[in-house]
RNA sequence: GUGGAUGUAGCUCAGUUUGGUUAGAGCGCUGGAUUGUGGUUCCAGAGGUCGCCGGUUCAAGCCCGGUCUUCCACCCCA
């Protein structure tokens, strides 16, 4: 006997009721993004691995899917050097072409390359699959969706605002209580520089971002390993141990950072942003959070991720502002800011808290039973006259008992029967069963169709 | 990539401790009671190489090794 079918790890399929769930989400951020004037576009699944190397820091290098080249991918390797050449290297002689690992590097690329058709500032919306070859997990997959909106081409904190704004609506719009954390890398930056450790900045940033996590004891102790000194590591205390409001901390930062110009143009560029939010017109939570740091490196300024606060997922969504990632694709001194929706993240939160909403206006709304040729002639019009007006509207494909056909349409949730015997064709009529109440009446077509419109 | 759990009917799970004939339950499915009326009820039935491969044994769902899947922690992230 064959094997039994499966799928690569990590993916997974999607049943008809998970896809209604799916294009719920799909269709409550796409419509979000395009009330703000977003456009669409997509991309290939794959890219040149050129594009995608060196872009996601030395971990994200580890979890790009490779696509072994087609053909005699030995090409002209000795067989000793296939041996002797370690894996990671032998990789990118026997690959050129990956699948991408997220929907902004590939933005980037696309953005150089269609330059001159592109209207600057450039908003796009883009709702693709991403692979990652993570370890498989609770909310972690080899294959997810992102939903990603970005602004290319405009150095405004007003596009920032802006996405803030949209990741409100959007979890509102799901009725999902979250908690958007800010922070900003040019912060980071001048935190590193205080402490007399630039060079360190992403130690230092990776660390801290522990903090929540594993407390400050062993944040300490992973910085003594990445080789800090004790005197930077003293500096930084403070920093790490700032508690109070949004405003206590930009207080706290304003003479801290003070050396440091860097950190200062980071601090403005919060403190504007957060001037431009009225707190009483967002419904979630905006938080200034000096532990944020984000692990993909081609972010230069603020960054973002949301949280569930009702649901531990890590996080739901997340982005900020790259100043340099078209420049690796050959154009400079553009600016981008976009953020990102884990949307499998999203589907196990509202999965999790069963607030899916139901279903029903793309469902079937009448299913006709099927006594036979004659009478399945009688209804070819009938059909026609509904699904016209939009009415989605089913025939039994067999002339099988009612029983069977009244248990399809029990289990498929269709809310009414239409009956078409001897009886209903000799008076031109049409006998409509409501499921629920089990009410029967009898119609015409034009009647049916009516009754069938609201 | 490192460490730890898990896998028995379509689904949720018993059974594994102490190896012993034909492996169970609930739900679902099929048929009937009801040949033009579903969802309730009653009756009957089908459905399993116990994840896969190998080993120990007279005998393995149960013990041992490997492997895959899913899950958990780390790492990292949507």
């Amino acid at each position: 006997m064959a094997d039994k079918p499966s799928i690569p790890k990590g993916t997974r399929d999607f049943t008809p009721l998970e896809m209604a769930r799916r294009n719920f989400i799909f269709d409550t951020v796409r419509k979000i993004f395009k009330t703000y004037g977003y456009l669409p576009i997509e991309t290939p699944a794959m890219e040149n691995l050129s594009s995608l190397m060196g872009k996601y820091g030395a971990e994200g290098d580890k979890l790009l899917f490779k696509i072994l080249n087609s053909g005699d991918f030995k090409g002209k390797l000795s067989e000793e050097e296939l041996v002797t050449i370690p894996a990671g290297k032998l990789g990118t002689m026997i690959s050129e072409k990956g699948l991408r690992f997220d929907l902004t590097v590939p933005f980037a690329r696309f953005v150089v390359q269609h330059r001159h058709e592109i209207v600057f500032p450039f908003k796009r919306y883009q709702i693709q699959p991403v692979w990652r070859a993570d370890r498989p997990q609770r909310g972690r997959y080899r294959e997810f969706y992102q939903c990603d909106v970005d602004v290319i081409g405009s150095n405004s904190l007003l596009n920032e605002y802006e996405l803030v704004r949209i990741m409100d609506e959007v979890f509102s719009a799901l009725r999902l209580k979250v908690v958007i954390k800010m922070n900003n890398r040019k912060v980071l930056a001048g935190i590193s520089e205080v402490i007399g450790e630039s060079e360190r900045m992403m130690d230092i940033t990776m660390a801290i971002d522990k903090l929540e996590k594993v407390g400050m004891e062993k944040v300490m102790l992973e910085l003594e390993q990445r080789g800090l000194g004790k005197d930077s590591m003293q500096k930084l205390e403070p920093v790490l141990k700032m508690e109070g409001s949004n405003r206590e901390k930009l207080e706290f930062l304003e003479d801290y950072l003070g050396p440091s110009t860097t950190g200062m143009e980071g601090l403005v560029e919060i403190r504007q942003l957060f001037g431009y939010m009225e707190p009483d017109t967002m419904e979630a939570e905006v938080e200034f959070d000096i532990t944020l740091a984000r692990g993909l490196n081609y972010y230069t300024g603020s960054i973002f991720e949301v949280k569930s606060e009702e649901v531990q997922i890590g996080s739901i969504c997340g982005g900020g502002r790259y100043d340099d990632l078209t420049g690796i694709f050959g154009l400079d001194g553009v600016s981008g800011v976009g953020v990102s929706f884990g949307a499998d993240r999203i589907y196990d939160v509202l999965e999790q808290l069963e607030r899916f909403p139901g279903h029903g206006e793309m469902d079937t709304r009448v299913l006709f039973v099927n006594f036979g040729q004659q009478e399945v002639q009688y209804i070819f019009p009938v059909l026609g006259k509904l699904r016209n007006r939009g009415i989605a509207s089913e025939l039994y494909p067999d002339p099988a008992k009612m029983k069977k056909q009244m248990s399809y349409a029990n289990s498929r949730n269709i809310p009414f029967v239409a009956l078409v015997g001897e009886q209903e064709m000799q008076d031109g009529m049409v006998t409509l069963k409501e499921m629920e109440t089990g009410n029967q009446e009898r119609l015409t077509p034009e009647q049916l169709v009516e009754r069938l419109s609201v």
